[in-house]
DNA sequence: GTTAGCACTCGCACTATAAGAGTGCTAACA
DNA sequence: TGTTAGCACTCTTATAGTGCGAGTGCTAAC
């Protein structure tokens, strides 16, 4: 047995009743309202035989059916007509102007603002940084053994972390260590630096010891670098669908977006192209229920960030879809 | 009609049976459980007595009593007997140990180890930041017509901003440029600093026109000083509540959770000292059915954020008070 | 002032019932 | 052979009715 076209259309027209009304479809209501022209008995059949593929499911026996993920993915993959109307990708195409304007804006308010638009749970994830390239660097002296180093890297990203440095150093001092690392380290990436950083304290040669505990800090450059970060926003959406109305759901919800280990790396399974996670996809048993979709935005040359929303399976994955699309276009333009 | 020691004893038994249970306190258990030595006819007149001065309230006829907010804040006011044990007390001096160790990581991580401890949702609010004083500036090229401005101020704190500067200025001048601005500045608050730009801006002498854009300088500097940040850690735990099983109020309470001017402007009312805002006390609607517990801590001298909790208005509070109090100490030393 | 007793109230859990939606199967039809 | 109409059956959901129990207020006695 196999998908024709007919069950296709089927499918298609009981996920997307399912996905405004969150109730069962039946084969009456369907035979009535889809237009496909066939009497309900027909249709009737032909959600057995769906069924039967693992495409439908009965909640119980006398309801109407739901689709399954299985379902879910051959419409994302196969099926979704329409997207958004011109008004709307118009919006959403401008609809980051003079909100975000670097990325401390987009991590403050990124999540916030697009689950505005989206009326869905959002994240937002910081590009992955170690990959940037060192254009400059300076030190910056604050007081009683303490140095801020920045390090502006070549999509103009500033990293700053406070270092413990000797205290016998004085502004000129460092200011000069500042031009030789700046020297030394422009063009390399912030992981080659690190790893150099690391290479120094090994050694333990004249260099190295001008700035107490290289090692040091090699490692809070890592934890600076590698802890890429992720926000999220509109948390409370999810509580406005029915699927979570039972409050043990919430919970479980809203507890795994506290975990950003989790988020992060959920976000980073679908990083540099738009990409759909239904259900089981998701690999997070807390999110089993749940559909991600994900667009990559770009700052400078090449290093991607990416946002998302998340919400209940049923979701409508092909407006969403291009939505988050069109929102990270318009946010890599707003970045660069 | 007053209150009198009897009516005190019972209202507090009242009040700690109903923390616990969440279900209205009936006389009959009460004579049994409390251990108050009179029938419960007794302490049905009083509790008559009690209901009729406002500080009890009958959800319905037949049902026992519940405290109402004048009741918990007399309760946090006057009674309120133990608090912590010696092992919690001397838990909460430690907590903080490894792993708060600046304002970078009390922002990322405070709000979600608090809650970790109280199993309430915690607030974290940093200094108000324009009452600290410059103790060195610098600015640091970041290429293109771009300088990061690094602002040191006593307490150690580092503000940067992103500036956009004339095209021409090369490193030196920049440097120069800093020494000199560090020089001026140095003493002054960061109110001060920007007062003064505007002020710059508004007479474009010789100085201002080095900087391109005093005035955005300043409008820049405006928002990252005033806007002081407050992050939430634990947002799910008002969901193990029962006084949150309704999506409705779950959905409120979130909503709101996500506007961070507004748990700005709670925090701060309650700055410097420990304290305690019972249901409408906290003067937001969607938190009139909770209580915030807030205690402050200390960022070098005398600048001052505050970590509170909120949940059901329910709540243990002579524990959770000295336990906030605590913590609050423990951070200050942690961050000094 | 305190207590025992008693009638009364009212929410809540439980049961029973009816309604409605939807299915699967069978048989007839094109 | 595919499609359709009809029908019996299933199962959820909503509604109403009922009994129980917790708790109160009042009264009268101690």
């Amino acid at each position: 047995m196999d998908v024709d076209a007919r069950k296709l259309r089927i499918l298609q027209a009981i996920i997307e009743d399912y996905i405004l009304s969150n109730t069962p479809v039946g084969s009456r209501t369907l035979s009535k309202t889809s237009g496909l022209g066939v009497s309900s008995a027909t249709i009737r059949n032909e959600m057995a035989d769906l069924t039967e593929m693992g495409y439908l499911m009965q909640p119980h026996v006398s309801a109407g059916r739901v689709p399954s993920e299985k379902a879910y993915r051959l419409y994302v993959t196969h099926l979704m007509p329409e997207g958004l109307t011109d008004a709307e990708r118009e919006r959403a195409r401008t609809f980051f102007t003079s909100r975000i304007h670097d990325m401390e804006d987009l991590l403050a308010q990124g999540a916030e603002v697009i689950s505005e638009l989206t009326h869905y749970t959002a994240l937002v994830l910081t590009p992955r940084q170690s990959d940037l390239k060192v254009s400059r660097v300076q030190l910056v002296p604050v007081g009683e053994g303490r140095a801020l180093l920045v390090i502006v890297t070549d999509s103009g990203i500033i990293r700053d972390t406070v270092l413990r440095v000797s205290g016998r150093l004085d502004d000129t001092s460092l200011y000069t260590i500042g031009r030789m690392l700046s020297e030394r380290l422009q063009g390399l990436t912030l992981r080659q630096v690190r790893e150099l950083l690391y290479g120094y304290a090994a050694h333990s040669d004249a260099d190295a010891r001008v700035l107490s505990g290289i090692a040091d800090l090699a490692g809070q450059m890592e934890k600076q670098t590698e802890s890429d970060r992720v926000t999220v926003g509109g948390a409370h959406c999810i509580l406005y669908y029915p699927e979570y109305a039972e409050v043990s759901r919430a919970r479980a919800f809203m507890a795994e977006l506290e975990d950003r280990d989790c988020l992060i790396s959920l976000m980073r399974q679908c990083e540099g192209q738009p990409s759909v996670l239904i259900g089981a996809e998701t690999g997070i048993p807390a999110f089993s229920d749940c559909s991600v979709i994900t667009a990559p935005y770009r700052v400078g040359h090449g290093h991607t960030g990416a946002i998302g929303i998340i919400g209940p399976t049923r979701m409508p994955y092909a407006h969403m879809t291009e939505l988050m699309t069109l929102l990270g276009e318009a946010l890599s333009e707003m970045l660069s």
